[in-house]
DNA sequence: AGATCTACCTGGTTGC
DNA sequence: TGCAACCAGGTAGATC
């Protein structure tokens, strides 16, 4: 499940692959992993100037591709579930979970695999993100905010910590697994509102959200089922998860069991001793 | 505003 | 062995 670390070390490995080369063909295998007023082949021409990201989106900046009169900026990659980005060599057959195909001019191909379809490519242009309120609404990116900017992010907010983590047009880039794990370390209530923290707690919790990305970015990120990076190769980091898959097992810094509930949908594991639950 | 529920989708795991 | 039930989870949209 690729959240912002995993994203990131997705576009670090396939930067060096398809960097500066020119897309021959594209192609949907599967339409509906296309969203937004463009079709794929709306990129046919455009060479690859450069690869970033932004929350869970893996991007690709694009250089002279106009289809008719718009002019396309590049590509947007949301992962979802069960999304993978690959390069794979000249003629190389699609998998039953390919659901796009970009053939490069170095005769590689860029697959989009995706077994659960829940992932899309959505083609750039001014219009297309315009028209994309996901994208219009993105919150900040938890890497470039300062502790001051986000602590006033979640001051005056009354939803409960774990859903505004997840919320994406509070910031941006953050899932299950990095909301958990940092409200584990900061020793926050997963179920605490906004308002109920003060500056000091707040703060806290910026340093270990932190934390939590960039060792995970370091560690590669995390591998739970699907998620690889673009050379093919597991992460980490899921090997320092500390609540995260560990329902019923003991607490690392306490030794209590580890509770499992649910809140704001999903499942959520927290510690009840060294996580208190503030008003 | 916030919480909760459902839909989307299907491979993997669990239970009988 | 076979198969049904259930789970994982990000986002959109509806409802309370």
């Amino acid at each position: 499940m690729p959240e912002l670390p995993e994203v990131e070390t997705i576009v670090r490995t396939l930067r060096p692959l398809v960097q500066g080369k020119t897309i021959l063909r594209a192609q949907a295998l599967n339409p509906g992993s296309v969203e937004g007023p463009h079709a794929l082949t709306a990129l046919v021409g455009g060479r690859i100037r450069e690869l970033g990201r932004r929350g869970k989106l893996a991007l690709l900046y694009l250089d002279g591709v106009a289809a008719q009169t718009e002019q396309i900026d590049g590509l947007a990659v949301h992962l979802k579930m069960t999304g993978r980005l690959f390069v794979y060599p000249k003629d190389t057959a699609t998998g039953p979970h390919t659901r796009a195909v970009l053939d490069l001019d170095d005769g590689s191909r860029l697959f989009f695999d995706d077994a659960r379809k829940f992932g899309y490519l959505r083609v750039l242009s001014a219009r297309s993100l315009s028209d994309w309120g996901f994208w219009q609404k993105l919150g900040p990116e938890p890497l470039e905010l300062d502790a001051t900017a986000f602590a006033a992010l979640f001051r005056h907010r009354g939803a409960g910590m774990k859903s505004l983590l997840l919320n994406q047009a509070v910031v941006a880039g953050i899932g299950n697994i990095y909301a958990d794990e940092s409200l584990f370390r900061a020793a926050i209530h997963p179920a605490t509102k906004g308002t109920a923290l003060n500056e000091t707690q707040l703060r806290v919790l910026h340093g270990h959200l932190v934390d939590v990305l960039t060792e995970s970015i370091e560690a590669c990120g995390s591998s739970i089922r699907d998620y690889r990076t673009a050379r093919g190769d597991a992460g980490a980091f899921q090997n320092a998860f500390r609540v995260y898959g560990r329902t019923g097992k003991p607490c690392v810094c306490c030794g209590a069991e580890l509770q499992g509930v649910t809140v704001a949908g999903r499942t959520t594991v927290f510690c009840p001793n060294c996580q208190n639950q503030a008003e």
